[in-house]
DNA sequence: TCAAACTTTCAGAACGTTTTGAATGTAGAG
DNA sequence: CTCTACATTCAAAACGTTCTGAAAGTTTGA
């Protein structure tokens, strides 16, 4: 294979475990979804742990959480008892499976929290010391602004996983911060 | 202090710990930022090292980068030695510094090294045996589906930078991938 | 059902990151 | 200028995460 070649593979694989990490994987996973993007023909266990230099049981477990994230996929060939996996090319799928799960759940969860603390401020008031009772409103102000925050993101979210194919920003006609 | 307002504040430092581990940040990072922006007043390096009882040597060193982020500022008193400082609490001022300068450069980079795959590729390309041909033409399509998820990236980077206080979806019009 | 070929699991090792605390540096009061 | 109160640095330790490889498990063809 000519040296160009060769290269251009292995800054792509290495350029996309940078990303993982990045993105709060290991770069691992990023190196072995680069590794099945830039094969023409699915890849094994084998084919994996040769060629990236590590063991057969990391390639095993990450290429299991590569599935569970719907960036790989499996592939069987009649006549043959190993497993090949393929890249999940569609960038945009893969995109979306990440942001619908992980992220999403981040977000509903800050939301949740900090609804629960305005809850429990407005609650409280009645029993606080006047002292208290300005510090409530001081956290009221600081927990508006993050509920302010997280809510923008949701409906970024939103509007990127509404897209259904191809992502476009059509659909996000106006967001305003108060 | 009444205790629903302790747990309000606690459980707000636990969750901004947690978005800063989320964020590619750690979560002392995000302790020390969630336990000034719910103090009404400065902290000193010692309130800090006290609150979240870790030492000081750490809290100096977080802090330090803290303010390197633009999420925390420092506040002399007169005739005090001691340094105090405030949270950044302008939410959107916060996440355009960090958008603006840990992100961007992601961006930046990745489209720089795809940009040189595709000039090697095409440089390469008359002295390809026909097999290596037919891989550069895959590698290259590879790559542009790549080059156009971080073309999208750069894009929704420059909208949200480009708002100057408040964060507004309005200039995005539209922005689609062929 | 068996044996071969392959995958998965998991305890321990290796590795990287974060924390600590003592030593060192620095700025302000007197 | 010196002394003191503080901040900073950094080597070593603690900690958490990831990897390895041998053992156990699973699937497939015969």
């Amino acid at each position: 294979m000519h040296p160009d070649l060769t290269d251009v593979n292995e800054s792509t694989v290495a350029g996309l475990g940078r990303l993982a990490r990045f993105f709060g994987f290991n770069d691992v996973m990023g190196r072995l979804y680069g590794t099945l993007l830039m094969s023409p023909d699915p890849l094994s266990l084998d084919d994996l742990a040769n060629g990236l230099k590590i063991s057969k049981g990391s390639v095993s477990m990450n290429m299991r959480t590569l599935e569970q994230w719907g960036m790989a996929k499996e592939h069987w060939v009649r006549g043959e008892r190993k497993k090949y996996y393929m890249a999940e090319s569609d960038m945009w799928q893969v995109i979306r499976n990440v942001l619908g799960s992980r992220e999403r759940r981040e977000v509903v969860l800050a939301l949740q929290v900090l609804g629960d603390s305005v809850e429990r401020l407005k609650t409280a008031e009645h029993e606080l010391t006047a002292e208290d009772r300005a510090l409530a409103a001081y956290y009221l102000e600081r927990i508006s602004d993050l509920q302010a925050f997280f809510q923008v993101a949701e409906m970024a979210l939103n509007t990127v996983l509404g897209s259904d194919n191809s992502l476009d920003f059509d659909a996000v006609t106006k967001i305003e911060i108060t």
